[in-house]
DNA sequence: CAGTATTTGTTGCATCTGCAACGATGTCAA
DNA sequence: TTGACATCGTTGCAGATGCAACAAATACTG
C-alpha cells in the first residue's frame, strides 16, 4: 500500500449532490409528462418557450434553454408530427424557422403547467425558510461566465 | 384564441435550474476526466466507492450511489478491463461480487480527487455565504420519501 | 462584384441509457 | 428435500444523446 488516498466524501460532493437532485426532479415530471402526453423533456422545453414567445428560431432556443440544438431540432420535428407545431421558414432569413403553437400544442401546453407548477409548489413547501436562499444560490450558479 | 395561457417561467422553475446547473457541473469535470484519463462519470462514481469501501458489491454501489445496476455492472466491466479494479465472487454468497482496486485504480483515484476537490472549492468560493444555506437545502432534497 | 467565412437547422454515427429478461444463486416454507 | 420465490449481476434492445459533417443561406472583405 502507497500512501493513504486523500478525504473524499461523494455524499457531500456539490456536484454528485446536484446531478442525484436533478436527475430525481427531472425523473418526476418526465415520468408524468411521458405517460399522460407522450412528451419527453426536450419537447415539454421547447414547448414552454414557442407557447410564451412569438416566432421563436431553434436557435433562440439553444441559447434560451440550455438544450443542444440537434435536440431542439428533433424535439420540433416530433412535436410538429403530432400537430402540436408549425414550422415556416422566416422570410427575412431564409435559414431561420418560425416556430408556432398550434391550438392543441397550447391546450396541451395549458394542461402541463399546472403539473409542473404543483411540483415546484411542492418543493417550496419542502424548502420552506431555505427556499429563498436556494433561489439566490441557483441565480450565481447559473451564471455564465467561468 | 382560445383562454390565455397560465403565468409560467421557465427560467426560474426550480428543477429546470437544478437540472441545467447540474449540467454544467457534471460537464466540467466529464470533460477533464474523459480527456485526461479516459474515465466516465459512471466509472469514477464507482471508483470513489470502491476505493474507500471494502468488499463493495454491484448493488451496494447502485444503492450508495445513485446509479443504476447496469450501469454500475458497465463501469465495473471497463474499469477492470483497464486495470483499475478486480473482481471477486463472494464466497459466502456466490451472487455477490467483491469489487477492490488495483494499485493503479488507487493511483488514479488519487490524481482524481484533487481535481474534484478544485471544482467544489470553486464552487464553495462562488456561493460564499449561501453555501451553508445551500448545503442545507441540498440536505433536505435528498431526502427519499416522498 | 467574386470569393471566402459564418450561421442555421438537419442528419449520420458511435456511444450511452433505461428497462426488461435472463441464468445463476440463495432463501424459505411445507 | 423439493418447489416456489427473491436477489444478484449481465445482456439485448430500442431509444436518446453528443458531436462532427453537411447543404443552404447569409455576411463579410477586398
Amino acid at each position: 500500500m502507497a500512501a493513504p488516498l486523500p478525504e473524499f466524501d461523494l455524499e457531500r460532493y456539490l456536484p454528485y449532490r446536484f446531478t442525484v437532485i436533478a436527475g430525481k426532479l427531472s425523473a418526476e415530471l418526465a415520468k408524468a409528462y411521458k405517460v399522460r402526453f407522450g412528451i419527453s423533456m426536450p419537447e415539454w422545453r421547447v414547448l414552454v418557450n414557442v407557447g410564451y414567445t412569438e416566432d421563436l428560431s431553434v436557435r433562440d432556443i439553444e441559447r434560451r434553454v440550455s438544450l443542444e440544438k440537434s435536440k431542439v431540432s428533433r424535439a420540433v420535428t416530433k412535436l410538429e408530427a403530432k400537430g402540436y407545431l408549425v414550422k415556416q421558414t422566416d422570410t427575412d432569413d431564409r435559414r431561420l424557422l418560425k416556430l408556432t403553437l398550434t391550438d392543441e400544442g397550447t391546450q396541451l401546453l395549458r394542461a402541463l403547467i399546472p403539473i409542473a407548477q404543483a411540483l415546484q409548489d411542492d418543493l417550496n413547501a419542502k424548502l420552506a425558510d431555505a427556499a429563498p436562499a436556494v433561489n439566490e444560490a441557483l441565480d450565481i450558479l447559473m451564471e455564465p461566465d467561468e
